[in-house]
DNA sequence: CCGGCGTCTGCATAAATATGCAAGGGCGGC
DNA sequence: GCCGCCCTTGCATATTTATGCAGACGCCGG
């Protein structure tokens, strides 16, 4: 096989641009073996055998989990936490706080009395990186932003974790 | 082999002592193999073939992750937060706490001035099935158990957590 | 006391995954 | 253009994991 036959730029028969069809196919549908990926990556005319697939799943971490009666494959945990820290800052966010505003570096999260260390836990395992710390009161929680823009960044960010349905 | 061959209640050859004893290795060290654990177990005076740690693998739900040149076993998040959320509530237990009682279904934790709602945080996060649901005040959580019974177990869980230097 | 049924386990083996090796192609230096 | 080096892959196979089946045991209900 050719490393390098095509060069459609952003999807194809390339080594990344299969990895990526890996990720997108695993995170869509549910891959219980690696014949059954092989399979999915043949029908989006990627051919590949099992053997490169199992050094693909290496280099992409992907975790193999038991699920029901058998096995199937899942995103790297990396990829998990921080789809699970940002749902769990979804619900922080939507039924404890009451408003969000930004000045300069500076965030002020208005949060239902008691709740804000809860808030501002959900915040830090979100690891944003325009954000560099929090300190929570009892109803209150204070951001410190890396830079005036990372906290209009942030600002945007939140509001759109506050409205996703998810 | 017999299922129940002794009953010293807490760690040994019964199906739940070996799957406790394998969540521990896991948890401890890095176990790249089924055969791995095996061997691990049988020092530990667990006898038992690869089938079944496959098996109990399942029924545990851990993870097998890419890791280095290889694979190794791991806890499954739910654990992993489990875990955390169990060790932040000895935590808040601990600084916060000055007892616990139940009286039926309603368990009263009395903790220092204005620690009501961490301390109940905690609990929530913990999610005790046994446990409906959480009311702080300032200095004093109610806690509404599902039964009497289940008052009971959560009474005794509390105290061990409590307890547990972990 | 005797089936009957369900659970748990080992054994043997099937199924799935990982890997040593060698081949093919790209790329840079000469 | 030729050579050497590196990267990627398939093939064949080793290694690892899952499972069909049967035996052992406990727990009823009769």
């Amino acid at each position: 096989m050719s490393p390098t036959v095509e060069r459609a730029g952003n999807s194809v028969a390339t080594k990344s641009g299969r990895q990526r069809a890996i990720l997108d196919l695993v995170r869509s549908r549910t891959i219980r073996t690696q014949e059954e990926l092989v399979g999915a990556l043949r029908s989006r005319h990627l051919d590949v055998t099992q053997a490169t697939v199992s050094r693909d799943i290496r280099e992409l971490g992907l975790l193999r989990v038991p699920a029901g009666s058998g096995v199937r494959y899942l995103l790297p945990a990396a990829e998990i936490d921080a789809e699970a820290a940002r749902s769990r800052l979804h619900n922080a966010l939507s039924q404890h706080t009451q408003g969000i505003e930004f000045i300069d570096l500076l965030g002020i999260i208005h949060a239902q009395p008691g709740t804000a260390s809860l808030v501002a836990v959900a915040l830090d395992n979100a690891r944003f990186e325009e954000l560099a710390g929090t300190v929570a009161g009892d109803d209150t929680v204070l951001l410190i932003a890396r830079s005036r823009p990372a906290g209009q960044r942030l600002l945007a960010r939140l509001r759109t974790i506050l409205e996703e349905p998810a």
